[in-house]
RNA sequence: GGCCCCGUGGCAGAGUGGUUAUGCAGAGGACUGCAAAUCCUUGUACAUCGGUUCGAUUCCGGUCGGGGCCUCCA
């Protein structure tokens, strides 16, 4: 099946052909790290988490390199070094085991490498100088700057000129710079400031510099897709493609550059001047990290999407449902063992053979997250109803919900994990107690119980098969 | 000023030149001692004004409204 993306580069959507099918090769910007993650930067690690699990599907799970970086070198992370008091590699590396965290706890798989720009300053000198000799960069004042006239199409990603820049230009040009479109590869750092020694004396690299230079490392010269966020276009996946091109001499850097759309939250922009900004952090403590993943799935990437407790809810009300078709289809066999999904061991999907394209389908049509959530929904119908659940379509289902990253937990797990105050074998007893009650027409006594339980957090639910319980809320 | 995006039923949110999106919420029904869960039925939406067309929510243009980017930013 065609896995069609939309390309910013050409702005439309085309049908995705890797470079090298045997290993298709990808970049996302990550997150400077300086504090937690907030919604806002889960949004591309989850949308391109779901790329690369239909990448995987497509092509075969070794068939694809995944490189999403970390930036451990900013001034930010310096300014906030500075004010805790702490120095830059604790900041940063407790930041990013953080971060890492919290993407697990959203289902986003560890990419394949995640270079740490510290770690590849050498790699990123090394192209600098290599961008003075091809005559696209020099040197002044201790800066290196990269000189934009020397690239004749240069803009070709944003669609913007160099004079069109500089007419909206809203900070003033530093006086050593050639041209005023230019920007900086390599700045100096006081002594004050962390530094790496360079032909150019000691400094520090500029922000665009690291991923152009680490995207070569890891992915070489010409890739297959770029992703990040929408406000990276300009400039900063710009000028990688000018750092990158006139070092290497190609017509492109990647043949398919991806941007995610923006979050609000609660209807407004999110500011650290409201305070209106979520982290995923928090939002773990009070929320199932599916159900924010399932909110961050349910527009369509391109798509603004406002992120809002009253959206929480509802995916998590969702989750229950498809949960519920889960636990309801238990006994359905579903053959082709392979992937095992930790939900049950009967239910083990081949990913790499699948059979039924329902979900999958959606997704390669520019991951279409929201129509094929809809198709889990309609498949979860089927499943809840005796008549038309079979095994294809649990297969179907099970598939869709990996290719998605939910549905990773079991039903049990789902609906009575972490129950505080109250033991799962008292509430058995109570069950128990209760059953007799009815048994015996104390319906009074019975209703007692279950009210009493529910004030506890604990629903009853009285099934064909006996009665379950789920914790409340 | 330049570049770009959006306006769908109570809410969220896909999609399509003529056929049910889907979910949540609401209403009715089935099941249940009563609930819950589940299933079935139900609401007949596409900012506005023109144009193209046999036919437009879907294509084109204008208008109105909202939003983003233009070297901090996912």
């Amino acid at each position: 099946m065609d896995l069609k993306i939309t390309n910013t580069l050409m702005r439309e959507k085309q049908v995705f052909t890797p470079i090298d099918p045997s290993n298709v090769r990808l970049y996302v910007c990550g997150p400077t790290v300086y504090d937690h993650a907030h919604v806002g930067n889960a949004r591309p690690a989850v949308v391109f988490d779901v790329l690369v699990r239909v990448l995987r599907h497509l092509y075969g799970k070794d068939h694809v390199t995944h490189v999403a970086n970390i930036t451990d070198i900013d001034d930010k992370i310096m300014i906030r070094a500075k004010e805790r008091g702490v120095d830059i590699e604790t900041l940063t590396g407790e930041t990013a085991d953080i971060y890492n965290a919290d993407m697990a706890a959203i289902g986003v798989n560890r990419p394949d490498v995640q270079p740490r720009a510290t770690g590849h300053v050498s790699q990123m000198i090394a192209m600098t100088e290599r961008l003075i000799e091809r005559g696209h960069a020099y040197a002044a004042e201790g800066h290196v700057l990269f000189n934009v006239p020397s690239m004749s199409d240069y803009g070709q990603l944003s669609r913007r000129d160099r004079d069109e820049m500089i007419a909206g230009a809203r900070v003033d040009v530093a006086p050593y710079k050639r041209d005023p479109a230019d920007f900086v590869l390599w700045k100096p750092s006081a002594d004050d400031q962390p530094g790496w020694d360079s032909p150019w004396g000691r400094g520090r690299p500029g922000w665009h510099i690291e991923c152009s230079a680490m995207a070569a490392e890891h992915l070489g010269e010409v890739f297959d897709i770029h992703g990040g966020g929408l406000d990276l276009i300009f400039p900063h996946h710009e000028n990688e493609i000018a750092q990158t091109r006139c070092a290497f001499g190609h017509a492109r850097m990647a043949n398919y550059w991806m941007h995610n759309g923006f979050l609000t939250a609660e209807g407004e922009k999110m500011s650290k001047s409201l305070g209106n900004f979520y982290t995923v952090h928090e939002l773990l403590e009070e929320w199932p990290g599916e159900a924010i993943r399932l909110l961050l799935l349910s527009a369509h990437y391109r798509q603004p999407l406002d992120f809002s407790k009253a959206g929480l809810r509802e995916a998590k009300t969702q989750l229950d449902r498809l949960y519920r078709a889960l636990e309801n289809s238990a006994d359905i066999p579903t053959e082709q063992p392979g992937l095992m999904l930790k939900n049950q061991n009967d239910a083990a999907v081949d990913i790499d053979h699948p059979r039924e394209q329902y979900i999958l389908e959606a997704l390669c049509d520019d991951l279409n997250t929201p129509l094929a959530i809809s198709r889990l929904h309609k498949l979860a119908t089927s499943l809840n109803s005796d008549d038309r659940a079979n095994p294809a379509i649990k297969r179907t289902f099970l598939q869709g919900a990996e290719l998605l990253g939910i549905l990773s937990t079991t039903p049990s797990e789902w609906f009575q994990g972490e129950v505080s105050g109250i033991s799962p074998i008292e509430i058995e007893r109570l069950i128990a107690a209760r059953s007799n009650a009815r048994k015996a027409k104390d319906f009074a006594e019975a209703d007692r119980i279950r009210d009493d339980l529910k004030a506890r957090g604990i629903e009853l639910e009285d099934g064909p098969s006996g009665t379950t319980w789920k914790r409340a809320g």
